[in-house]
DNA sequence: GTCTATACGTCGATAGAC
DNA sequence: GTCTATCGACGTATAGAC
């Protein structure tokens, strides 16, 4: 998604326009979305404003290309954060731990990326950037279920995307709050809370997984 | 926490004041909070421009005036949209239910009230506004089912809390999904598995309760 | 005390020279 | 592809009418 929807092709443009979306990361980071100007941007990435102007249509569309390279950045990151592990409750442990490590390493990050969802939510042209954003999150957290589930056969796919979604809501829910009234031990013992609620969910999908198949064992074999 | 830091107060500019508020959030919820402008208040409030700054020192200092409102709105809606019950788990039913129905009819408030939390937290002079927010919505939550546990004696004041803390955090991540991807089937069910989840954890915290009871008897009464 | 008229500096955006 | 110069609209300040 990070390099679609693009106008100029050539190597210095590529570079520019690049260079103004980090400046830009930087900028908001520092000041938030609503107080950061153009000029602001434009003089953190080291070009003029009308350079500014020329490799994006308009602030809108610089934001919302931000945007796009933060769920890139973030779900790469998740990926890469979650090592192996060898069933799902484990599994349900490490990824939530290993995501809230990332998150509380990167809060200003995060702030940056609630704001410029909302303002995507009030594009008509940018709703699916904010749908994109929440489907790739589950993804990361399906996939990674599903790693797993595929070798024990606990959960089938459309079970891993109901625990992915619960996961990321609790995750979300925490974080807001966390963002609000800091509170790094309380936010911990949260987070383990979550997990345990997770596990007992995803076991409970995979118990009415084996009392099916008990019941039934002619539908499977 | 509404009507307090007030400076003036005759009844006329009180009436000014509170229309300009309700306008102001009017306009609000239908643009967003980045593309309202302050001529666009006056207008909807049917005042000056001058008029709204007789009454705000700032456009800032009016957003933060409407998120007051919106926060006395919501807790007060969510106290009175909850019934009695009889037991936790039925409480955490209730309650769940009751604030999801409350917040799917008013989504474009909600919107609007992700937006001046975020506003406010970056304002070094409000951050302390959106911790009163979670703090706030946590209280109702940790009231509703204190009024229960009184009775009961499943659960003591700050195991209220904690379940309280949870379903806030899992009701607040299931509605940014739902904001970025409207599905009200999908959600529904989502609520009905967070409903589970807060009873098991609930009733977890209720027989290590019971435990420690039984293990030294003599420690309680 | 309540409100208005008016003006100031900065914002996002653009035109046209280079 | 980048520059300077400039536009209307924005948030804000204030002197004065009632």
């Amino acid at each position: 998604m990070t390099t679609a929807a693009r106008e100029q092709v050539g190597a210095k443009g590529e570079r520019t326009r690049r260079q103004i979306i980090v400046g830009a990361l930087q900028a908001l980071a520092t000041g938030g979305v609503a107080a950061t100007t153009t000029r602001d941007i434009a003089a953190g990435a080291g070009v003029r404003l009308a350079t500014l102007h020329y490799h994006f249509e308009s602030k809108s569309a610089l934001l919302l290309a931000v945007l796009e390279h933060l769920i890139d950045e973030t779900t790469t990151a998740l990926r890469e954060e979650t090592g192996d592990t060898a069933d799902i409750a484990s599994c349900i442990r490490g990824s939530l731990r290993a995501g809230w490590r990332y998150l509380t390493r990167t809060l200003e990050l995060q702030i940056v990326q609630y704001e410029l969802t909302l303002y995507a939510l009030r594009r008509d042209d940018a709703v699916g950037l904010a749908g994109y954003q929440y489907d790739a999150y589950i993804k990361v957290y399906q996939d990674i279920l599903q790693g797993v589930a595929g070798r024990t056969g606990e959960l089938d796919a459309a079970e891993c995307a109901d625990v992915a979604r619960f996961m990321l809501a609790g995750i979300d829910g925490l974080l807001l709050q966390e963002l609000a009234k800091p509170n790094r031990t309380r936010s911990s013992h949260a987070i383990e809370t979550l997990i345990a609620a997770t596990q007992v969910f995803a076991s409970g999908l995979s118990n009415n997984r084996k009392a099916r198949k008990a019941r039934r064992p002619a539908t499977r074999g």
